[in-house]
DNA sequence: CACGCAATCTAATCACTGTCAAGATTGTTA
DNA sequence: TAACAATCTTGACAGTGATTAGATTGCGTG
């Protein structure tokens, strides 16, 4: 009664393609991938359901660029995992920072590592990592380390981390009362 | 022309449950699981698309069944590495075996963690690595181990091995012209 | 300002999917 | 042999990704 906002909806929704993606992003954080459809999306936007085939080609183009947005929060969570932590202790902050992110936002993990083969040159997550560990590693070492050395460091030292970040995901495997620490207590069971 | 087996199709199949497991396996491995379909399954084996669900309650239950033949495969290969190796280097031939598998079926890795979460307790690879690990950290170290330093070392390294099988699934990472060396080389950078 | 183009949207439709219900066929057991 | 349970077919339904043709609109150019 009394409808004062009739909300005339527009012909052009104005902002559909980011308003997809970011709908996008928190369907995948809540229920995963796979019940995820574009005509639901669409309808969440109150839009017809090829009106996103306007904004992306088809349905793997649009999980595209919610993992385009995926690895840039985490390459931030990164960031900012560095820029707090210690020259020291780098490594490590690194490390947690890719565990907890994972372990705020489990179904991420699955997504962004379910969709097709990542290319190490491309990902920016392991770019990131693999000039802060070669950094790190020469300081520590008095640049005493050859370039085959410091690759087989970064290599298992992500390894771990990638590991672990599964295991986090895990009932009953890690200590997640505080997952810092014992993420920490758990990476320096390796020699770097 | 002078079609000499008219091959009656029996109304029964007579192994159509293990027939749809075995083609899904291969599937699977072939093309993943994502663009798999109870119907393409149904026909390649000669029966309708209804079929499968007098076997199956439903495509999850399937798939499910599927996982755990996987499963089954991992865990014999670990068995395998097991019994291959000497008692100082248990733990790196499960390695070994662990990423090998997978290196050489990239399709299982995805499909066997981008389903419903693995519960550790019950997922054989797992608990047979964690005995074998126990047993052999014990051993090195003559019995001085805390529980909680099994505990530790333990997951430390099996995260490490599962972080490797994704990197060796990736092109250009690790050395795959000898896996075995690069893993070897690569774990023993692990204090155990 | 008006014209027209390009971007964006709708409506209608297609092939394909998982799944179910009803009924047909068969093996097995009492 | 009769009856039951397992297995399979047919036919249907709703939901999906995607395409097409055409409608609507914003925007820059003259």
């Amino acid at each position: 009664m009394c409808a004062k906002k009739p909300e005339v909806k527009p012909y052009h929704h104005g902002n559909l393609k980011e308003e997809l993606i970011e709908n996008g992003l928190k369907y995948i954080d809540k229920y995963g991938v796979e019940s995820l459809s574009m005509r639901k999306l669409a309808e969440a936007s109150g839009v017809s359901s090829a009106a996103p085939y306007a904004h992306f080609k088809n349905k793997d183009a649009f999980l595209d660029a919610v993992q385009d947005h995926i690895t840039e929060n985490l390459t931030d969570a990164l960031h900012k995992a560095f820029e707090r932590s210690t020259e020291r202790e780098v490594l490590i902050e690194l490390g947690k920072g890719y565990v907890t992110f994972f372990y705020e936002n489990p179904l991420y993990y699955q997504f962004l590592f379910t969709r097709r083969n990542i290319d190490i040159n491309t990902f920016p997550p392991y770019q990131f990592y693999s000039e802060v560990a070669s950094v790190a590693l020469k300081k520590m070492h008095e640049k005493k380390l050859t370039k085959e050395t410091i690759r087989k460091k970064t290599i298992t030292m992500w390894a771990t981390v990638h590991g672990l970040a599964r295991f986090a995901l895990m009932d009953g495997v890690l200590n997640t009362d505080d997952l810092d620490k014992e993420i920490g207590q758990l990476l320096c069971s390796i020699e770097v």
